[in-house]
DNA sequence: GATCCACGGGAATACACGGATG
DNA sequence: CATCCGTGTATTCCCGTGGATC
């Protein structure tokens, strides 16, 4: 690149409307208020959740592939119901045959966010009550009681939404159903990714996206994050059929083809840099939501990880070495190498042995990232600048 | 003093290989 | 030939520690 080029790259990036308006509409980890394309499903969630505004509700379990809008639809929809009077408590008020008023509240838990029996009680109960709920010094069995005394005192009618049940770092399904199960008043909606089969309770099915309903999700995004023609109509529908029916995938791949193109200093997004950017997203790939869920000292070796030169991933042993000396993470190179065993231990890695072993010992492991690493780049550093 | 949670670090174990042993 | 052993790596496992907060 020449002089003069390079002033009107600077020029360019200066005065031309920005390529990325905003990163958050391509967020796969952001859901919209009005979800895009699951009307009918949709309804049967409400057809689901409908007898709570008169009484008690069943419970329930929403299961479905990855990326096909299952915590898009219910989030939204929960937030709708816990805002619909505007009170801080997050409840509904209407109206029963008596003339009585009482109140439902409607609390969305995400696992990943509340991973022990603790901080599950703790969402539900800092949600319910008045006051704050302290965080520590205090047991799980107290914890526990106190949300006990919350919902006998009140008499309201709580319907709690878990999603993220299953998962290698959140609790089981089953496990959700032993604790909130026995609370009288309480009924819960888990949200899967597996058919529920020993639990007996309501099966709400999601299936993956249809083609088109997948190009009008991206096509909303896109509208709302891009710069007016940053993207082709038919870059849209490649994307959409790259995704195959996962909302989750496409969009990471829709972000990380703008980030690109960004980057590269594109006026629009190229051909080239949509294959880039898919060449980012692994298939299949682990949800970003999983990996930024994470404590902060894992992802800051992941984040390290993804900076490593793919020879330095050779190994396991290797890729500690270089992150516990130089990754900007304060752990020793013990200390890493285990974090890198459990990464690989749930997913979010892969280790790949060698297949021809060369010399002596145990053949070593390559580490092969399974989520979307560029997206992740992205947002785990816009974290870090907003602090 | 209690409590939760993430961390820390090494000990124990598994595996691959070649050579020795029964 | 089957098994064991030694060596060098890779991988798993366990449990105490300490910060932060009540």
């Amino acid at each position: 690149m020449n002089l003069r080029e390079r002033i009107a790259r600077r020029q360019r990036t200066d005065n031309a409307p920005r390529l990325v308006h905003d990163y958050d509409a391509l967020s796969p980890v952001v859901h919209l208020e009005e979800p895009i394309g699951r009307g009918p499903t949709l309804e049967r969630l409400l057809d689901h959740v409908e007898p709570a505004f008169e009484d008690s509700s069943p419970n329930g379990y929403v299961y479905g592939p990855k990326g096909s809008g299952k915590s898009a639809t219910v989030s939204a929809l929960f937030s709708h119901l816990a805002g619909m009077t505007g009170a801080s408590r997050s409840a509904i008020y209407t109206t029963t045959r008596g003339g009585a008023s009482r109140p439902t509240a409607f609390i969305y838990v995400d696992a990943r966010a509340a991973r022990s029996d603790f901080a599950l009680h703790h969402a539900v109960l800092d949600s319910l009550s008045e006051e704050s709920v302290p965080e520590q010094g205090l047991g799980t069995a107290q914890l526990r009681e106190r949300l006990e005394d919350e919902l006998h005192a009140y008499d309201r009618s709580v319907m709690v939404a878990v999603d993220h049940v299953g998962e290698p770092e959140t609790h089981e399904a089953t496990e959700v159903v032993e604790l909130f199960s026995p609370l009288s008043s309480l009924s819960w909606l888990c949200i899967g990714r597996e058919r529920p089969d020993d639990l007996d309770v309501h099966g709400l099915e999601f299936s993956a996206y249809r083609h088109h309903a997948l190009v009008d999700v991206l096509t909303g995004r896109v509208s709302s994050g891009l710069a007016r023609h940053a993207l082709t109509h038919e870059q849209v529908r490649e994307l959409a059929e790259w995704g195959d029916g996962d909302a989750h995938d496409a969009l990471a791949a829709t972000f990380s083809a703008a980030d690109v193109a960004r980057e590269a200093g594109h006026e629009s997004i190229l051909p080239s840099d949509v294959d880039r950017a898919m060449e980012s997203v692994p298939r299949p790939s682990v949800s970003l939501g999983r990996v930024l869920a994470l404590p902060e000292n894992r992802k800051r070796v992941i984040r390290a990880l993804i900076a490593l030169d793919a020879n330095q991933r050779d190994s396991v042993g290797s890729a500690a070495d270089a992150i516990a000396s130089d990754g900007g993470v304060d752990l020793s190179t013990a200390t890493v190498k285990r974090v890198l065993y459990e990464l690989s231990e749930t997913g979010i890695t892969r280790r790949v042995t060698h297949a021809e072993t060369e010399g002596i010992g145990r053949p070593p492991s390559r580490l092969e990232l399974r989520f979307p690493t560029r997206v992740f780049e992205r947002l785990f550093d816009g974290e870090r600048r907003r602090d």
